[in-house]
DNA sequence: GCTGGCCTTCACATCGGCGTCAAGGTTTAC
DNA sequence: GTAAACCTTGACGCCGATGTGAAGGCCAGC
């Protein structure tokens, strides 16, 4: 399949697949006109990328999953370097996790303090934004 | 004092100074010679901006702060759209916490379906690579 | 008067994973 | 033959907070 079809299927854009292939995750074959030829175990490897990327892992995180796909495993955590991944991860979300509940905590604190107060203020005037995690 | 003293005595760079104000929370007067000059409050300003910063408030969230702290309150936190910004990081914070718990409940998941496993692989090389959260 | 250390503005670079446009080649359908 | 729908490479834009550097002004001490 083309480049087109394979993004569709994947639920992505072409745009993202060659700068996978960029990274050196998607080597493509090409047809003679220059057009990249994907099949199947294609589609598996940006499968891969996409599902591991939706969870927050980073591009370059994936690499050892899709090798491990490439060398003909069933999926791509069955090796070694991708269950290391797993677990630099897993150190990455406890840290990352505890951090924030520090902070939630500490805000909540906060928040806590100076609800009901009519320590209130003087003037300032109200604004709006926008969120992100 | 100028920008550089107060840098010094924040904790940050002039660079940083110079870019809160071009976001116009931080506000210098001049000499006669164009140089910033800054007080005790601007000190104060910029280390609730930078504390905020340093929990993961986005520089836009800290106005509200700033501008209690302008109005003449003791701290920052006192005013309504700080309690407003604090209870809506509150909420973020929940939603990021939850997901960040459920993908580390998923890894976990799946470093244990891999672990002793000699389901292990055919090949595929190492790597390393660096953290972020 | 000269050196060094401040200060000024302007503006480009960084990081990651793309979006988006430009300018062109190819192939298919009518 | 020509329009439509693919494909190609190349390159700039984005976001946020800051690093970094250039080119120049100002001031203190020697």
């Amino acid at each position: 399949m083309r480049i087109g079809e394979l993004a569709d299927r994947a639920g992505t854009t072409t745009r993202s697949l060659r700068y996978y292939e960029e990274q050196g995750l998607l080597p493509a074959r090409r047809t003679a006109n220059g057009y990249r030829e994907y099949d199947e175990d294609d589609l598996r490897a940006v499968n891969e990328i996409r599902s591991l990327l939706a969870i927050g892992f980073a591009l370059e995180d994936t690499r050892p999953f899709v090798e491990c796909l490439r060398a003909g495993n069933p999926t791509g955590d069955v090796c070694p370097a991708s269950v290391a991944v797993y677990r630099r991860k897993l150190d990455e979300l406890d840290d990352c996790i505890a951090r924030l509940q520090a902070v939630r905590a500490q805000v909540a604190a906060a928040v806590e303090r100076n609800q009901g107060e009519d320590s209130c203020c003087k003037r300032s005037p109200t604004r709006t934004s926008r969120t992100g995690c």
